[in-house]
RNA sequence: CGAGGUGUGGCGCAGUUGGUAGCGCGCGUGGUUUGGGACCAUGAGGCCGCAGGUUCGAACCCUGUCACCUCGACCA
């Protein structure tokens, strides 16, 4: 009898259906919606709140390190976008058009913007006169669009939120320099802040974007092996700067060309939230962008004294922690199931037998252990908690990378761990786009990245034989 | 874009040999409850995805079409 009502609104266990159990998150954690257009989902409230927590995290950061927000228009004319060929090759297949204005035709079609370097080129190029205006550093938040043929909330979605960052730079090495800075920034990110362990290194040939020399990327596994990008940051050398003549007066007083990054991370990170942290109860958020850190549950609120209890709490614990307090009347019960679900990292009970020993019960979301904790403590007791949670998050998700990360030598070893085992391979490269396009025919690997931490696991290359140059991560992708 | 599947109140589903739609959850109201998804009473809510066709009669049969989901190929 109980049993049958938890079906109603229980999540597909993550063993039996991983990808309906992220969908039941996604949905009944109210994170997201559908919409009417196919592809496009709605960012809720509550998603929404997630992504704000992202943004100021970073958007801190951009600015500590001496970024400018922007805001560029959406639509970018077609000439603009036919000017850098790989870029174009690149995007060319998923850019939406538009082609009329009320009921003209255009004279020339806009696409709506998957990615904006077009846009930053031409404006660089009309802004930019000497060598003393370098660096230029700027990011904009926005969202874009890309016209994908499956879509899945947040992993896979034709519109996407994200920031981009674009800057130019009189050298070389400071736009390198950049480059690695903001893949910086982002493992920062997710390890500190959304306790995502990652992978730093560099993308392949095949695996970087349209028109970079270079593409760093990092890799967070999920709990099902999958690998999610977390970000990426491309170092483009002055090859834009040449296709959209941007140019600037140097110290030796010649015309040159700028060197340019771009970086971005988008609310995809939210999907690697869920992904990474995620259990058979729903949600679990890391405390920094939890948009509620501690939830207060107010027991037998009826009775005398308890809500006036409740509610001197929140406001005490404002000052300590993102608080919020539940007087709706849903019974207990269904309240602990609702934050859970909702990821909530710590709940806070308090009632009438709390009230009489001056004390309350804290709950922890990771591991439902449950702590008694005098009032008066609490404003201290609290941050401790969260950090608990979030070390525990940290190191759950550690775990799971480690146990599904396997280092192979032979391709053999590599084609049976690939079909038996989900998760990372980690093998020796000898740098060959043929190697790597085997790999993905015989073993339904793609190249995840060449890792900054290099090891030498073997001499050769597993897949051809030859002299191997780098170790590298294979697996599959969301 | 290939292969498969599903469209019936907000959600999950039932609907027999064709006879004009029902259940659970949720939602509203009143009351009793409250330490792991409470209970009683009462109420609102449905062009059966859409368009044709067959039939005296279609949620059900036929044709077409659209949307969504899953799996592949492509991507943050």
């Amino acid at each position: 009898m109980a049993n049958e009502k938890k079906m109603v609104e229980a999540i597909t266990p993550m063993d039996e259906d991983f990808a309906q159990w992220y969908t039941d998150v996604v949905l009944k954690a109210e994170l997201v919606d559908y919409s009417s257009t196919k592809g496009f989902t709605i960012l809720r409230p509550y998603g929404y709140a997630i992504w704000e927590q992202i943004q100021n995290l970073l958007d801190a950061r951009f600015k500590e390190t001496g970024h400018e927000n922007v805001a560029m228009p959406m639509l970018i004319p077609e000439s603009l976008l036919q000017k850098e060929k790989n870029h174009v090759n690149g995007f060319a297949p998923e850019v939406a058009w538009v082609t009329h204005g009320g009921s003209e035709e255009l004279e020339e079609r806009l696409c709506i913007r998957p990615t904006s370097e077009t846009v930053f080129c031409d404006h660089f190029s009309n802004v930019l006169q000497s060598y003393r205006e370098l660096p230029l550093l700027y990011n904009q938040w926005c969202s874009v669009v890309r016209w994908e043929k499956t879509t899945r909330p947040f992993l896979r979605t034709r519109e996407f939120w994200w920031q981009e960052g674009h800057t130019i730079h009189e050298t070389a090495e400071e736009a390198i320099a950049e480059t690695e800075l903001m893949l910086e920034i982002y493992a920062e990110l997710c390890e500190k802040h959304l306790m995502m362990p990652v992978i730093k290194g560099r993308k392949t040939e095949i695996e970087k974007f349209a028109g970079a020399q270079a593409t760093y990327t990092i890799e967070a596994m999920m709990h099902d092996g999958k690998a999610l990008q977390g970000g990426t940051s491309h170092y483009f050398g002055d090859g834009f700067s040449k296709a959209f003549d941007v140019t600037f007066t140097g110290r030796d007083n010649k015309l040159q060309y700028p060197f340019e990054t771009s970086w971005g991370a988008s609310t995809r990170l939210i999907g690697g939230i869920i992904m990474t942290h995620g259990d058979d109860s729903g949600l679990m958020l890391p405390p920094a962008v939890a948009p509620i850190q501690v939830v207060i549950i107010p027991v037998a609120q009826h009775k005398q004294g308890v809500l006036e209890a409740a509610r001197d709490l929140k406001n005490r614990l404002a000052k300590t922690a993102r608080v919020k307090l539940d007087t709706s009347d849903y019974s207990p019960g269904w309240k602990f199931s609702q934050y859970e679900m909702k990821g909530v990292p710590l709940r806070l009970e308090i009632g009438p037998k709390d009230i009489e020993q001056n004390q309350c019960v804290v709950v922890r979301r990771d591991t439902r252990e449950k702590v008694i904790v005098p009032l008066e403590q609490l404003e201290m007791r609290l941050p401790e908690l969260l950090q608990d949670v979030a070390e525990g998050m940290y190191r759950r998700a550690l775990e799971n990378r480690s146990n599904k990360t396997f280092t192979c030598t032979t391709m053999e070893d590599i084609i049976y761990t690939a079909q038996n085992k989900p998760g990372f391979i980690k093998t020796m490269w000898c740098g060959e786009d043929a190697c790597e396009e085997a790999m993905k025919e015989k073993a339904g690997l793609t190249s995840r990245c060449i890792p900054k931490e290099q090891e030498q696991i073997a001499d050769t290359c597993p897949i051809c034989g030859k002299k191997a140059k780098v170790a590298i991560y294979w697996g599959k992708q969301y």
